[in-house]
DNA sequence: TTGTTGG
DNA sequence: CCCAACAAA
């Protein structure tokens, strides 16, 4: 999707703590850039939220570990208040405000904001008129910063994705291409599209230019506008279905036969499946990855990896009920 | 080589 | 959490 945030738990007792703290945290990473900071809110977050019963003070929360003094005084005064006087002050902070702007630029992060701000510059509108200060990856994230925020319908995804299909297999009919994320789970939209692909000859490395090929033949025929990056094994950029059209972002990595379907699995997700269904794997004795599922010794670390010929496998190695991509959100 | 960014 | 790609200098 378009950039980072909050994992912003649902409804738990202590919600509305969370919530604060994670905004805090964000603020002690974005733009104090104290990342102890920025560990100690989440923490105190995470316990919080694993919590069954809701928390009545300051002082009843300071027992839980992760809570000391400065938290637990700011419970209270938000018990006492509803708000939070810091946060109020961080809302209403210019500087804040600039680099959470800038910070939503693509290839512009917590860094970057910084001192970009600390130059003087806080609006896209100063941001254009400096373009030397930025790298290609930050221009073109500017140049987009619209249309990269745009949802994708599905429609427009699938249409994409014939367009991939076709020239892919013209160039060699046996490159296998599945787009992944939340477009493979079945959502009507998607901050981007997420395609992987491998070949049958493609076992381990070597492959010097078959992702470089790729993105070339997706070039010529006008679909991929912008590079972002292109390495050996992934591609960043974005392509547009024809003139007129919202550019999307769009990554494309190129995977080892071998470990296609572990990426699927991992690329299709969500998050909180994959880390559900690795747990699991743990529990039958496996380490599951993006790249394989390996048999885990009592010793602690072995593993040559399991042959895996679908995706399927993998959930019936570990003996987990096979969930269809779409029963895999949330 | 290292820090930054995105995923 | 860990890794690919990039850019700095």
């Amino acid at each position: 999707m378009g950039k980072r945030k909050a994992p912003a738990d649902e409804d738990t007792p202590n919600h509305d703590f969370c919530e604060f703290l994670l905004e805090l945290a964000e603020y002690e990473k974005n733009v104090s850039r104290n990342i102890h900071k920025y560990n100690a809110y989440r923490k105190a977050a995470s316990v919080l939220s694993a919590l069954p019963t809701r928390i009545t003070s300051g002082s009843q929360a300071k027992k839980l570990n992760g809570i000391g003094e400065k938290i637990a005084k700011k419970i209270d005064e938000f018990l006492a208040t509803g708000k939070l006087q810091k946060l109020e002050n961080i809302q209403n902070d210019s500087k804040n405000a600039a680099i959470n702007l800038l910070t939503r630029v693509s290839g512009i992060g917590p860094a970057k904001a910084q001192s970009l701000v600390n130059e003087g510059i806080t609006t896209l509108e100063q941001l254009d008129k400096h373009k030397d200060k930025l790298n290609h990856h930050q221009i073109i994230g500017l140049k987009y910063f619209d249309d990269f925020e745009k949802k994708i319908p599905r429609q427009e995804i699938t249409e994409i994705e014939t367009v991939i299909q076709k020239h892919l297999r013209q160039l060699d009919p046996d490159i296998q291409i599945t787009i992944c994320g939340s477009y493979r789970r079945g959502k009507d939209e998607s901050g981007d599209i997420d395609a992987l692909i491998t070949h049958p000859s493609y076992l381990r490395k070597k492959n010097k230019n078959t992702l470089k090929n790729v993105v070339g033949a997706l070039q010529k025929c006008g679909l991929i506008t912008e590079t972002l990056s292109l390495g050996d094994t992934k591609f960043m950029g974005a392509c547009k279905l024809e003139e007129g059209s919202v550019t999307r972002r769009l990554d494309i990595r190129l995977t080892p036969y071998d470990q296609f379907f572990c990426a699927v699995l991992y690329f299709t997700g969500s998050d909180m499946f994959n880390k559900e269904m690795r747990a699991h794997a743990l529990e039958a004795g496996f380490t599951l990855n993006e790249y394989s599922l390996r048999p885990v010794g009592s010793t602690g670390v072995p593993g040559e990896p399991v042959e895996i010929h679908s995706e399927r496998d993998i959930f019936d190695f570990i003996g987990y009920p096979f969930k269809t991509p779409e029963e895999r959100s949330r």
